[in-house]
DNA sequence: GAGTAATGAATGAATGGTCATTCATTATGG
DNA sequence: CCATAATGAATGACCATTCATTCATTACTC
């Protein structure tokens, strides 16, 4: 196994467990283990165990990202252009359950909470700020979209999908691509002027 | 202190302890001292930690179905039903944001995760179904809300809500009486119609 | 190119700390 | 004075992290 390999085994282990049974029952014995290497060798690769929480994250952010950008057209009308964003996360993460699970957990942890904090404190604009707030900023100024601050827009934006999200990985709801379209359209009624 | 009151301590120290370092920052040890007991007493009043948490959560959920049910009444057209429930929610919240953090930390638990699932098999319609089952119910049959599965219209009702309610509290969003109510809005918009 | 030395990645037993829980003992109050 | 409540030191389990040691690979020397 190379180098890069292994570091790769170390995250995926970490994502699962973390995932599965949350940060307490994801001790790095377990993730070692699962990862096919030595406790010890978690720790050339990660200062230590919180360093190996907070870049999963970070990796995962960047890769959902990137997965939206795809066929994200700027020329599209606002409410499509919305749709597009809003079902494609929601279907990212009925794809990927446990990195569904890892982020949430993330996000009500300790670490999740301080790393939000420096975010938003960093810029002075909410999350993932790149191309869901030039959207709504450009939907406000426009008068497509309530005059509400930006996070509060997105609340009404996110809010629902993480909710459905959850209610689907968890069993209590099946969703296909008819109810995560009129779930798209829902959350855009709500925020529509 | 009476018996009766040494219980409440106990929980009110889990409370704040649990809300403000999570479950695994907040020890038996820490929780009886800061409630003026021994760390033994706790067995006295409850089996294990396990039971401790999960006593603590169902008292707070009924404390605010409780709360809610004030000045709610069945006569008043939809809308307002549902912008009184929504909104009394989100104030109550912010009102009391060891309990929301408490909540939402038992939520994330897999102790909230299997809390849920029982309720769920229980009976076969989703959480406090009491006031808000029928409402929503009720509006489906006589058309005024989208007809989607119950359980995606409370993600969409009260996915902003919890949202919301946390950014206010983690301080990213200072939210008064207008916001309430433009945000209770918003939600009916995503439902109704 | 064979033999030897140096390197540093990987290991996993050992360490020190923390936690939930127990129970022998002590305090309380009726 | 007895029954019951409360105590908190002791227990055993578990965990993140360390570090002396092993081992495979690379570099060096003749």
């Amino acid at each position: 196994m190379s180098k890069e390999d292994k570091r790769e085994a170390i995250l995926q282990a970490t994502l699962e467990l973390v995932a599965e049974h949350g940060f307490h029952d994801a001790p790095c014995s377990l993730i070692a283990e699962r990862a096919g290497v030595a406790a010890g060798t978690i720790y050339r690769y990660f200062e230590n165990k919180n360093e190996l929480i907070v870049v999963l994250y970070r990796e995962l952010e960047t890769k959902i990202n990137a997965t939206l950008l795809t066929g994200y057209t700027l020329e599209a009308p606002f409410r499509e252009r919305f749709v597009h964003l809003v079902s494609g996360l929601l279907q990212y993460f009925i794809a990927s359950p446990l990195e569904f699970k890892y982020i949430e957990q993330f996000h009500h942890s300790p670490y999740g909470v301080a790393f939000r904090r420096d975010k938003m404190l960093g810029q002075d604009e909410p999350e993932g700020c790149n191309i869901y707030c030039e959207l709504f900023k450009q939907g406000v100024t426009q008068q497509v979209i309530k005059d509400l601050p930006l996070v509060l827009l997105f609340d009404l934006a996110f809010g629902p999908i993480i909710s459905v999200a959850r209610n689907h990985i968890l069993g209590f709801i099946q969703l296909d691509a008819t109810l995560i379209q009129q779930i798209a359209e829902a959350c855009w009624d709500s925020l529509k002027r």
